[in-house]
DNA sequence: GCCATTCCTCATGTATACAAGTTGATTTCG
DNA sequence: CGAAATCAACTTGTATACATGAGGAATGGC
């Protein structure tokens, strides 16, 4: 077979590094860089970095103009709504799809499991959980068993990334995230497809909502913030 | 600016000429071959050939096996039958969002008098019904209002444009189409969003079935037919 | 002093050269 | 004759060289 595993190549390493930057605010919504200075710095030639950025290009994340160098693509509001809409779309037809299994899947138990709110070992800090609601939301879709819809999701998730740490810097987030996600699960297993739904909709309605009233103001003071604290 | 309309790259070129060789089935699925083939053929180097096959990669037109050639992706029956599920979601949605506007779109209008059944002066052979079909489908989600929405929907009818046009190979198929689309209008425009959402779920569903029964040995023989009617 | 023009630098777009791995036919050994 | 080893042709992955356009600094005209 020639598809088995191939060690990681040049271009995937420039890749994860670029978009880890931007994840990390090394780079900022609008800031410029070239081909050559992002492969002198990362010590490999352009055709890879070029690869990548075609990546992450597709993605979203960065755009090119045209002989003049490339930007980490400005943020825009109305798309950020626009990606909130869909991910709301996805997930409520997730919920109705589950609901709509001959058998609960493994997965929800998994879930249940974890996002008890009596069981408090588990709540870590802001940064965790935020990681840990990502992966409610996108096992949630894939409990569905639809592929497809979980990789788009899985996309709008990694768009959303960046904006969806500021939502959980306070504490009362934390909490909500917690009772929310118990209140879905529970409603779901009982086969409650639009008791579920709602509550859903209403959890990332919420969250929307705390996005909505992030600044790039708020966006840069985060980013400095974050580098201080390295 | 530097971003507005530069001519037409040859990577551009490149791809369009690609996704029309695999629409046009004069690459098949399963059909492998090298950069340096394509690159030869249309009198480019390979550089630009490798940017086009990316994109048709992340497209999902395409794969390549590492140090061993592109392939075209062959058909999985699954996907297809995931990506009409995810239509049928997305468009859903999109009725749902219609029927919420403050306004109705002007599209509406546009489509019902190009849908009007008793106006068959427009009706014509399978392959302008196809895209006539496709773009009813793009214009309804695009009314929604939701970009990303709308774009995503757009990917899946790409992918979904080969085993679509084998559905609109017998009459009764195009008859039926016109019945329905402008059923699903009138319910539309009349505000009953569910009963529009209904019927354009079982609008999809019945091409989805017949999809579901075209098998390998059938795309093959509309394969054949179209290089013989060239 | 100010504005238009020129030109030089640097950006991406494309072509080509080289490196490394896969494949399959050929050869060689039992 | 059969099977394993070998090797040659071909593939993608990466680096580099060249072509072309964008943008700003310097310059010259007024």
């Amino acid at each position: 077979m020639a598809n088995q595993r191939r060690k990681e190549s040049v271009a995937d390493r420039v890749y994860e590094a670029l978009k880890e930057d931007i994840f990390e605010f090394r780079l900022l919504p609008g800031d410029r860089f070239s081909e050559g200075d992002i492969g002198t710095r990362l010590h490999v030639s352009r055709t890879p970095v070029r690869e990548a950025l075609y990546r992450l290009q597709r993605e979203g994340h960065v755009e090119v103009l045209f002989r003049s160098g490339w930007q980490v693509k400005p943020f825009d509001f109305r798309q950020v709504e626009e990606f909130y809409d869909l991910r709301i779309t996805l997930e409520r037809a997730a919920v109705h799809k589950i609901c709509g299994l001959a058998e609960e899947p493994e997965a929800l138990r998994t879930l249940t499991a974890l996002w008890n709110p009596d069981h408090p070992s588990e709540r870590a800090v802001g940064s965790t959980v935020r990681m840990l609601d990502e992966s409610f939301h996108c096992d949630l879709v894939a409990a569905a068993g639809n592929r497809e819809m979980t990789r788009i999701h899985r996309e709008i998730t990694d768009r959303l990334r960046i904006v969806r740490r500021l939502d959980f810097s306070r504490e009362e987030r934390v909490d909500a995230t917690y009772v929310e996600h118990a209140a879905i699960l529970e409603a779901l297993r009982s086969g409650m497809a639009s008791e579920a739904a709602d509550r859903l909709t209403r959890h990332i309605r919420a969250s929307q909502k705390a996005v909505r009233e992030i600044t790039m103001e708020r966006i840069r003071e985060a980013a400095e913030a974050h580098r201080g604290g390295q």
